[in-house]
DNA sequence: CGGTCGTTCCACCTTTCGGACGATGCGTCG
DNA sequence: CGACGCATCGTCCGAAAGGTGGAACGACCG
């Protein structure tokens, strides 16, 4: 019998994962919290699970102070008691998927997963194996096949001034440089990046966290 | 005895609201779609509900054909079938809100609501009462209160579609629309935010967490 | 030493954007 | 009713941005 800690800050998909957990006959869900900081609280108590269902980006857009995020909450469960942490959650950035995964995740599924494939990356957890979606390999493989995706320090550079906002003259007003060679910079940082246009390299960035 | 019919593209919080739905005395679930498009066929064979819970952004990042939209998916529903539409998503923008609304959604509720809010929704909008979540309220207060920056739900969906790189040929591609009218509400939206280009709006929105 | 890479610049050309008009229909509100 | 905001389209034109194809210089490295 695989047991289950359930940590999303959503009530219905709570709902949703304790109703696919218990019903398998092999798993059950023994707690349930709606933050981060809760489940460890949990966790320090004594405790004790086979496998974390944990939910990155917990009550994000809050006005509040900054919470504890998925991707801490992670690293502490994973190091500090041991336990296997399956992150799932509903849009995945690269750079949320990168960050789980560097702390130590030993999943990410996306919450459009069908409930099959959620209670088979859960056994697979609760086996210490690692198992990522479909979707989230398909980023992962993407990102890796990018052959140039390392801008240099002048080119990140513009590329941030770009996120912000700013022409390619005001670029090289800033940087003391020519307009040419602000777009030259522009071209090369679209071919590594693949994309068109300037507004899309930013969208890109942001996406990435190289900013 | 209320009659709910899910349309919701993730399993997980498909399973989720059942549980919830089930779990009142007085409302049961007699049908659940994945697709928008599945919900309307099943409403034109003849399905009749008291209230239909509807996800916005049904698959939303996918790179297929431009799928049914949740607004318009609402539209259809109130209109054609005469059945209250209770909108139930996840990260709801502004444009999202105010789209729905116009549509004719009979209710919004951001997933995090507690369970006993959703039931309480799905009362209300089963007896044709408006509700709105206290976030929903708040959002849209605050919409009102801002002096001379309020986009409109158009511009704001424009904006948003800016800000993820899209070129104006795209964006009207993507909206139905004409190339013109795109470079009208982004000129709009530049006189409204006080900015010269797509990138420097794209940049005041993230700024501003318009999106 | 020669090769690669980053940075800087140039010219030429095409596409895209943005500004500045106007015009229509459609709702709402006083 | 008329004024207003919104969304939808259109044209014209100049400015900005992007694509192509260079070239020069220095740094670093095997």
């Amino acid at each position: 019998m695989i047991d289950v800690v359930l940590a999303d800050d959503h009530p219905v998909v709570r709902a949703g994962l304790r109703a696919v957990v218990d019903g398998q006959p092999d798993m059950r869900v023994v707690h349930e919290t709606g933050t981060a900081e809760d489940l460890l609280a949990w966790l320090d108590d004594g405790g004790r699970a086979d496998v974390v269902l944990l939910d990155l980006r917990f009550g994000g857009a809050g006005r509040g102070r900054p919470r504890l995020g998925g991707a801490e909450a992670t690293g502490t469960v994973v190091h500090r008691h041991a336990t296997p942490v399956l992150v799932v959650t509903t849009y995945g950035t690269d750079a949320d998927i990168l960050a789980a995964v560097e702390a130590g995740a030993t999943g990410y599924l996306l919450k459009d997963a069908p409930t099959e494939e959620l209670a088979r990356a859960i056994r697979s957890a609760a086996a210490g194996e690692v198992t990522l979606g479909a979707d989230v390999q398909r980023r992962l493989l993407g990102r890796m096949r990018s052959p140039g995706e390392t801008l240099s320090a002048r080119e990140l550079e513009v590329l941030r001034l770009v996120t912000a906002g700013r022409s390619n003259d005001a670029i090289a007003r800033e940087l003391f440089v020519s307009v040419a060679t602000v777009k030259s910079h522009l071209a090369h940082i679209n071919t590594k990046l693949g994309t068109q246009s300037r507004t899309e390299a930013a969208a890109v960035a942001r996406e990435r966290g190289m900013l």
